[in-house]
DNA sequence: CTATCAAGGCAAACACCGTTTGCCTTGATG
DNA sequence: CATCAAGGCAAACGGTGTTTGCCTTGATAG
């Protein structure tokens, strides 16, 4: 790999990700990412598919850096235990990095399998859920646990219950789904 | 108001609802927009207050018309029906006109209180909520079933959970809720 | 009947955006 | 020592939202 290299994959990918945490979406352009890596815009299509593609790659960062927070996080917890402390923790995640998050489940225009890091996010929710109705693989159950944590996090932020109660909202929820959830124990 | 005018606030709500259906999002553009209306982009500065006030008025009618459709749908109903009609008609709207769905709920920057027409869709779940657990102004239990909603339709076009078997989920999630959430009766 | 006046149109420009093209520099490799 | 391609750059293309200044017009006031 002749010529000094000034950037890498790797270098972007990280600015990108400081960029879109500290200075918002909108900050996240090809050009203000090139320039605070001192090189042209176009020299980025050399170490990435251009937007979209950089958008996939930190969305898989994301996904990666949560389903391990929630995996430590929930080392040795009890099934019922682990439910409350995933539910805690996703939300925890979604406030803490907003951008990041909505890039991660941004409604995706071609709706494509997610075979990336998603994969194991969905497993671990998969597992929990699982782990809670005591039936293994419960789909169902998991889909609508992940839906109402992917949507309390999502309306929190969109100001649509403005203050009332969210939080509160929050552990009703994943309390109807403990007691709710058809359970084969 | 004198020289014809060739267009008007409502005329450009109703091209651009209808671009935005039938073209998606990023064809909604002011020049596109403007050019189906025979008008200069520059024009339509003088009936909308620029894109965002524009997109804001096309979401809050978007709230307008699903607060419309689930009144309609749960009349008469009792409170365990309405719940799962209004679970179903929810998500019928948001998959029948995904990009008006996407712009009611997308993550507002400011994430300023709506006190517009979703205001209506709020009361409506809080009311249908309240009715299910016996309890006035069920404000916690209307955020977690809320959410339970919008992440469901949010998610189910994410493709996170590709085809596995999302419509179980729903009716999963809803009994859930009528089983498992706290109520006074 | 005429003068006024502002709503509403238009063209041009500004500052961005993502992306493509062509060229040039360079260092490692044969 | 010659080659060759990775990787840089400047320029351009077509797109975006928005602002500016000017001009047309018809209703209204005198």
């Amino acid at each position: 790999m002749p010529y000094p290299a000034k950037t890498s994959r790797e270098d972007i990918l990280s600015v990108a990700l400081e960029l879109l945490e500290h200075r918002g979406p909108n900050a996240l352009s090809m050009r203000t990412l090139a320039s605070k890596l001192g090189v042209n815009a176009s020299s980025l299509y050399h170490h990435v598919s251009g937007k979209e593609g950089l958008e996939k790659a930190l969305a898989d960062e994301g996904a990666r850096l949560l389903s391990e927070r929630l995996k430590t996080a929930t080392h040795h917890q009890s099934a019922e235990e682990a439910l409350k402390t995933t539910a805690k923790t996703y939300l925890s995640f979604a406030n803490e990095r907003p951008a990041l998050y909505d890039l991660m489940l941004a409604p995706r225009p071609p709706a494509k399998a997610e075979a990336g890091a998603g994969k194991d996010l969905w497993n671990f929710v998969l597992a929990r859920l699982s782990a809670v109705t005591g039936r293994e693989d419960d789909t169902a159950a998991a889909v609508a646990f992940w839906s109402f944590l992917h949507g309390f996090a999502s309306l929190e932020r969109s100001g649509l219950f403005g203050l009332s109660g969210a939080r509160g909202g929050l552990e009703v929820g994943v309390k109807a789904f403990l007691v709710g959830l058809p359970s084969e124990r």
